[in-house]
DNA sequence: GTCTATATCTAGATAGAC
DNA sequence: GTCTATCTAGATATAGAC
């Protein structure tokens, strides 16, 4: 054969990784497949060797990106207010809103998501609360693991939004520093 | 003249109301300018006579949607945290989440906006601290402000996301829960 | 499995008639 | 100022050669 037989796995998943990170930085409707496929040094005709249509590769993103996310805060071996309260800040740092093709998904895409098909937004949804799961255990409180969540991602959204490198820093330090004090009365509760 | 003098502002006028609502409901760069204008019962090739191009329209969208969204926070008579308080909890209601187009542009928009054109994020950066400067003075403090301008758009973002009705209402009955907390702060601060 | 070539459609934008 | 018609470019997707 003139391709090794799992020549094809690794050409998927070299199409998948490159696109989800292509995807996160440009929006899903506005990458064509040519772009697609010319990150990974092929041309448009391949792609439907190893997705249907656009939209299952999409599926395929929003999956393994939600797996990722999930994984970034599950709980460990030491999955303590202090080890939860570092990975926030790596979330709610200027790298990860200067990269959105290395961050997370959620605002990355944002509104595209919510005018998906449902069967993309049934995943999210599951993954959220998985995600929820995770930081309601960290946290303690329902009600503050999804207002966590929700200030993260709009933090993200809003960060990206402005112009000025100034405006930026406010923003993600403001937001930093509101956290520290939902971590400190989860750790000592009145 | 075939046309009345006041006839050519008032399709602008109808466009860029028009425009408004279908930019937030679908998308900018999803819907095109042939939709834009059949909203108005108009053919495409008169868009040109009121915008030199379609990100000049987008341009004139978000000034105004940015104007708006100042403008219901912004304080009257009777800026009380409690006036503040039903605001909120219109901004979080689940009609807010059904409606995009009726609603607040950061969320709708969302991910666009950061990969905007800098014209486009200058315009959200000086309306975002118009927006801040106004929350600051209801919450008397600076962080607080940011991080509840952050929840709430995130708060959108993630109920527009998913698919159920059941998680929708979840997720924004949290975020009002929890930000409820954050008034009862600001009225008796410790 | 991948390539080249292409079919088909829709986008943003322009030209010229009315 | 608006319409019809069209140009050009880009999209998704398919056909057939290698």
């Amino acid at each position: 054969m003139r391709y090794s037989k799992t020549h094809k796995e690794e050409t998927r998943r070299k199409l998948l990784d490159s696109s989800r990170a292509l995807v996160k930085k440009g929006g899903f409707d506005t990458t064509g497949v040519e772009a697609l496929m010319s990150a990974i040094g092929m041309t448009p005709g391949a792609f439907y060797s190893h997705f249907p249509s656009k939209q299952a590769l999409l599926e395929a993103v929003i999956q393994e990106e939600l797996e990722h996310s999930i994984g970034m805060f599950r709980p460990g071996p030491q999955n303590d207010l202090e080890t939860f309260r570092k990975r926030l800040k790596v979330y709610l740092s200027a790298s990860h809103v200067r990269h959105p093709e290395a961050g997370c998904v959620l605002p990355a895409l944002g509104a595209e998501l919510g005018r998906g098909a449902p069967q993309v937004r049934g995943m999210v949804e599951e993954g959220l609360n998985r995600m929820h799961a995770n930081w309601k255990e960290a946290l303690g409180d329902e009600d503050a693991a999804w207002a966590a969540l929700s200030q993260c991602v709009g933090a993200l959204v809003l960060a990206r939004s402005v112009k000025s490198e100034a405006a930026r820093t406010r923003i993600l330090e403001a937001n930093r520093a509101h956290i520290e004090r939902l971590l400190d009365a989860a750790r000592k509760p009145a």
